[in-house]
DNA sequence: TTGACAATTCTCATTTTTTGAGAAAAGTAG
DNA sequence: CTACTTTTCTCAAAAAATGAGAATTGTCAA
């Protein structure tokens, strides 16, 4: 083992089902002696990506705050999409989650959310990874990504069952700026999505809009489309004329 | 150079000031030539650390959006403790702002916050460090500290101006189960602080409010103190019973 | 206090990785 | 295609990680 993987492999041990670690069972799970573990495991304190926790064992550290802080505060796509995402669930005037995500390498990733009351329940929330070819909001995003960097995205996916049929799908959504998934990730649930594009800023993202089926009639549907696409091409906008040094 | 370090000096470039860095200005800012620092990011966007944005530039990565999740998913004290913010500013009836803290190893770092209309606006928010001896929210936790473990704390500060005075103080907020300062941080401010301390969680920490000067009568004030206190005692008692593996 | 007992750090010869300058390659814009 | 920038690759020398066990520190209960 070499290099990050060393510290990556022991951070990525930690887990929602498994949230505190001993160094003892840190050092069994990696392969790693004990010595090296609590080597390993001091450097990582000490630098505030571990914490001590009660009873010998460690959990995640302040550093990981810290950072997010500093991607919040910096990061003017999501400080824009954050406020926007609010006035989207406002004029939604239907109980629904909204989404902003974005493409890192090779993930979309929900990178903040925002709901109503009586909004569905969703895992959907800042900080997970979105399944990459299913739903609204991350099949927008694939659509709108240059052929290349797409073949490279989907490298990362599993052999899918139908290529065609899904490039075919990206093309019509590319045609029509938006996307419509039904019951596609969590049954009874409508996903809408728009794509957020801005070359200059090195970002391809989407804003998105889930709710329930039964609260949409048609002529919901057209105007939550409506909502989503200008919100979203909004956004966009802004993030031109920024002012860029940043992300 | 060595292990962590290499890495970590590279992601402490980036600011708030500075959110992008080319590989050349972090190589020159590092001290390391560019081969080096051209490797040195290719591991840290490869484990989603950094993260490629527009003009051959990096930013912070996805990596700490996901293991923020991960902590605000599995933390106890972080789960119980956001509800909790709600229903205190909800009760406070004032203008303000409700923060939860918690000792980190060497820094009192706020891990929650949450604000009612009006509430005075402030840098405190999840991910900031506070100032480790000024502040009710600092103070009360340093107040509950082992004599050992303060000693240990107070070693990263600038040796103190007086630090019998502190040590009185300390004292002093142990023995009423709060602290109240004014315009010790912001002019017009008062900041109230009750000590959440969970010894069998390894936790110390604090639940603080920020409020007005000019909203604060006597009778207001002891109403908030007690509302604080209650809270804060809450939280400490609702992670006793909550079944522990975890932080 | 004192004495278990567990957790953590230290030591050091050996093995493995990192380093860095320059060359080569890949990517981009004109 | 061409010039340019960014990025990766190469390899011998230098530096750091490794790991078994010893030494130390910390904890808790009598």
């Amino acid at each position: 083992m070499s290099g990050l993987d060393r510290y990556s492999l022991i951070l990525h041990l930690f887990s929602e089902a498994r949230p505190v670690w001993s160094v003892t069972e840190m050092a069994e799970a990696s392969g790693a002696p004990q010595s090296t573990a609590y080597r390993t495991v001091h450097e990582l304190v000490r630098q505030g990506f571990l914490e001590p926790a009660a009873d010998a064992r460690y959990r995640l550290g302040a550093a990981f705050l810290e950072f997010d802080r500093l991607i919040r505060k910096t990061d003017p796509y999501l400080a824009a999409g954050t406020l926007l995402l609010n006035d989207v669930i406002a004029q939604a005037r239907v109980p629904c989650l909204a989404l902003l995500a974005r493409l890192y390498t090779d993930r979309v990733m929900c990178v903040a959310d925002c709901a109503n009351a009586g909004a569905p329940v969703s895992s959907y929330e800042r900080g997970r990874p979105m399944p990459l070819t299913r739903g609204a909001t991350s099949k927008v995003v694939l659509a709108h990504l240059p052929a290349r960097r797409l073949a490279k995205v989907l490298e990362t996916e599993a052999p899918l069952a139908d290529d065609m049929t899904l490039k075919a799908e990206l093309r019509a959504i590319r045609k029509r700026g938006f996307c419509i998934s039904r019951s596609e990730i969590d049954k009874d649930r409508v996903g809408i999505g728009a794509p957020i594009v801005v070359p200059e800023a090195g970002i391809v993202g989407s804003l998105s809009l889930v709710a329930f089926v039964k609260d949409l009639d048609e002529a919901t549907e057209r105007r939550l489309v409506l909502l989503t696409v200008s919100s979203a091409s909004l956004l966009a906008e802004s993030l031109l004329t920024t002012p860029q040094p940043t992300s």
